[in-house]
DNA sequence: ATCGGCTCGCGCAA
DNA sequence: TGCGCGAAGCCGAT
């Protein structure tokens, strides 16, 4: 049974007679999905059956061709689960508001279903569609172990006055999955084949650039993803995770951004497995804590790319240094190509294009970077998102959000002692990563990444 | 190698 | 009202 906290209620209409409806959309998995189980559970409970839709929209903000990738992929496997289920599966393209309001009128459905998810344009569809249909609709934080209304219900200050609110929940919460099984009413309508070759081709995206190999997408692999951290990476996580010339993290971002694993699932396997407790601490203070209060954050912050979505002492600081001299100033297409005078930096940024994921360590110092090199912290935000947005396979996220907002914009973070360009905004610096790791090895792994193979 | 100061404000103890 | 302490630091003193 889902816990009725999960659930919020998008508008004020009751359920009519017809099937109930999930359209997924941030949750791209079957198995572990409160989403799915709630709207099975609502289905049964009618007696009516159930369907899922995917309304995918024209591509939108930076996403890119390994994006497109990875979304078929996972939709592929995920239209191959429903059917396991006999669950009904459209794939319809379009405006995304136009799409579920039609979709909703034209099936007759009873009740709609959504999954959380607290960005833009998303949300804005998800509360026009709320009021463009005649039924009711709701969504379901499937994302976070703790919904996100019920972790906190304001924007928090930090992860410190987050952390206690999460624990004292996180006991009600982190429950275990029922098995979903075949849904008592089936759907009988008709179910159009799904075209895979004109779905992937929907969304403009530039092939010429490199698509990362390393990683495979969906849930099965994710689940292999996990079980090997846990075998492998998980003893020693505390002090590996923030070398990046080490294999010492988990490797799981993708997979939770795309929602093709829970992150349930993976703090419940990780807190059974046998390994040290600092390092099973290190682990689930990044997967729950600082991850849930990127979706508090945005949630919460509407304006959460931008400088007024900062502290009120980050954004005096940001205008009284708006006017500093910058030592260096680099161009979007700079930046992307990896061309400052920084090779950590630039060796960061093409782990990133080729890889699909830059370590943890480095996107602060990354971000910080860009702060320096931009004429404006605005426009420092702006380009890294774009960056962030554009190349990492767990981009266009909150995460993304959250950490460039950290780096440049001081979201969470302390003030720190004045200096030119940052002002109280927590300052990074090369030195500071060689007393750290091996940065010339880092750098030289990058180094034979020829431009023209890439761009 | 290690320590304290930097600097702001939340949240809790009192 | 006072006080401890924080999303992963830097820097200079010892």
């Amino acid at each position: 049974m889902v816990d009725q906290r999960r659930v919020f209620p998008l508008n004020q209409y009751t359920a009519a007679a017809g099937p109930v409806l999930y359209v997924m959309a941030r949750e791209q998995r079957v198995k572990d999905n409160w989403a799915l189980i709630a709207a099975l559970e609502r289905a049964n409970e009618r007696k009516v059956p159930m369907i899922v839709l995917f309304a995918l929209a024209p591509m939108f903000n930076h996403g890119s061709a390994r994006h497109n990738d990875w979304m078929v992929a996972s939709l592929q496997e995920v239209a191959t689960d429903l059917a396991a289920l006999q669950i009904p599966f459209f794939m319809m393209m379009g405006d995304w508001v136009e799409v579920v309001t039609s979709f909703v009128r034209n099936h007759a459905v009873g009740e709609v279903v959504c999954d959380f998810n607290p960005l833009e344009p998303v949300r804005t569809w998800r509360e026009k569609a709320a009021q463009s249909v005649s039924v009711a609709m709701s969504m379901v934080d499937a994302r976070n172990i703790v919904p996100c209304w019920e972790a906190s219900d304001k924007a928090e200050f930090a992860a410190y006055t987050f952390r206690p609110r999460v624990t004292k929940k996180i006991k009600e919460f982190l429950t275990s999955y029922p098995t979903v099984s075949v849904p008592d009413v089936l759907f009988t309508g008709e179910v159009p084949t799904i075209d895979w070759e004109a779905v992937r081709s929907f969304r403009k995206c530039d092939y010429t650039e490199p698509v990362p190999h390393r990683l495979v997408p969906g849930s099965k692999a994710g689940l292999a993803v996990l079980a090997e951290f846990i075998a492998s990476r998980l003893e020693g996580y505390a002090t590996r995770r923030n070398d990046p010339t080490e294999f010492g993290v988990s490797d799981l971002s993708p997979y939770l951004r795309w929602g093709n694993i829970s992150a349930t699932t993976v703090a419940r396997e990780v807190e059974a497995a046998q390994a040290p407790r600092i390092d099973k601490d290190a682990f689930l203070e990044e997967l729950i804590v600082r991850r849930e209060l990127a979706d508090n954050y945005c949630y919460y912050v509407r304006n959460h790319a931008t400088v007024s979505g900062a502290h009120a002492w980050a954004q005096k600081t940001i205008a009284e240094h708006a006017s500093d001299a910058r030592q260096y100033s680099y161009t979007y297409e700079e930046f992307a190509h990896g061309k400052t005078h920084d090779d950590l930096w630039n060796a960061a940024q093409l782990q990133m294009v080729t890889e699909g994921k830059m370590h943890g360590f480095l996107r602060m110092y990354w971000a910080k970077k860009i702060l320096e090199w931009t004429p404006d912290a605005q426009t420092a935000i702006d380009i890294a998102l774009r960056l962030n947005d554009h190349y990492q396979l767990d981009g266009r996220d909150s995460n993304g959000v959250t950490g460039v907002m950290w780096s440049i914009a001081g979201v969470h973070d302390r003030a720190w002692n004045e200096r030119p360009i940052f002002g109280k905004i927590r300052y990074m610096n090369y030195a500071g990563c060689k007393r750290k790791f091996d940065v010339a090895l880092f750098v030289r792994r990058y180094s034979t990444v020829s431009d023209t193979t890439l761009f």
